[in-house]
DNA sequence: GCACGTTGTATCGTAGATGATTCAACGAAG
DNA sequence: CTTCGTTGAATCATCTACGATACAACGTGC
């Protein structure tokens, strides 16, 4: 009996071909160690089955290792700074992965009253709520979801006209907890009957005051909103 | 030569059993025909293998199919409310992932100047710039990640004191771009030498009056915004 | 009691990914 | 010219996930 985690896994696809965490490994090992013998037999693998591997990751997003046969040494591989540029993008994109899937999430309930492209209006407990959408209809009963890294916490006094800010959905509640961390919070505030959960900085909760009980109000954008059925 | 796209693939993990796309495809066709025969014949998969999968994931994840054998029809199967729940969480899950993979994102590059906690602030070209790291350094090159969905864009009259909002970090640009979508533009704003991109609403773009060439202020939580190494 | 379609269970075959092994080709350094 | 450790390339073995198949067990309805 463990605790269900969320995991995302992160891969790069071009032309069919997808650049996963075992190549990335493998990019990296050339990068530290200069050859690919070296990297295989350091990762334990085979060094054909790698070299093969990296053809196949050539032929979709171009040259990525430059290999020299022969010469002091007696050769020896590198890598091209698009392979470079390549690594860098992975890594973003598997720490803003795994951010998403660790990040707490408010999760609200709630039928669609109306659609204008990507965007929809759904009817919950706390009000009408926008986010995006793929592909629900008028009617539908939908899930509306919210990551704790996208609701920003604001002092009451400080609600800003709706109409200069580009956060559309807001929203006033209560502080219901602090869970704390090292300087980073999980505060859960109630409204309208759901808890929301926001990520806060220390030194925000000090600045806002926030306390259990305290009054405040919610702000998150329609576009860090996302919709999606509920089986 | 193609485009290059991300890719997030979601899966929920509990005691080392991991519950990706497939199994998710073959529960909700469970649900869907009443039966596990059924539904492996409707996916072309094997019987057989799709009971022994449903046994797996049941030895980590709890009962999820309550299957009858003999009866009306000679049988059928149906799913727990703890399945469907867990179909429910790994489509928030999924929707969240594909949308980071998916979203524009801004880059910057700096180096990290102070460290406390899961909080690092990040020398950049526009300015010190905070952020949730995950092992990092001082002094070390790191890429500043922020996603265009947790940029917020205010009005210049209407910046906020900074101490009143959990947004932490802000900068003022101006619009060197609006890309334009169904309801969801893009909007390229140029600050500091930098392009940040964010996803703004297509009312929103009214409300605000923005045009190339608008001065505009940019906010967003350091909570939103990851740190990764550069390699 | 019999028919029916499902679940339960075991065995076999296949396809794809991967490691293991081997040998040739290479080219700078000494 | 020889040495050296690499790249290049082919072949074989292995492992694992999966489908194919077959048969028993079950229980409601006729």
């Amino acid at each position: 009996m463990g605790e269900t985690s969320g995991l995302g896994r992160a891969a790069l696809v071009r032309d069919g071909v997808e650049l996963g965490e075992r190549d990335v490994g493998l990019l990296r090992e050339i990068d530290v160690t200069g050859s690919v013998a070296r990297a295989s037999t350091n990762l334990g693998r085979s060094r054909a089955r790698a070299l093969t591997r990296i053809e196949e990751l050539e032929s979709a997003f171009g040259d990525l290792v430059e290999r020299q046969r022969g010469g002091s040494g007696g050769g020896g591989s590198r890598l091209t700074d698009d392979a470079t540029r390549l690594l860098n993008r992975y890594e973003r994109l598997q720490v803003a992965l795994s951010a998403t899937a660790h990040v707490p999430e408010t999760v609200l309930e709630g039928t669609v009253s109306s659609i204008a492209g990507e965007l929809a209006d759904v009817e919950t407990s706390v009000g009408t709520v926008r986010g995006l959408h793929d592909g629900v209809s008028l009617g539908d009963l939908v899930q509306v979801r919210i990551g704790a890294d996208s609701l920003t916490v604001l002092e009451p006094a400080a609600d800003p006209d709706p109409d200069s800010t580009s956060a559309r959905n807001h929203l006033s509640g209560i502080v219901a907890e602090i869970e704390p961390g090292e300087t980073v919070f999980t505060v859960h505030i109630e409204a309208g009957g759901a808890i929301f959960r926001a990520l806060v900085t220390e030194d925000s909760v000090d600045r806002l005051g926030l306390a259990e009980g305290c009054g405040v109000v919610l702000t998150w954008k329609a576009t860090a909103t996302r919709l999606t059925h509920e089986v």
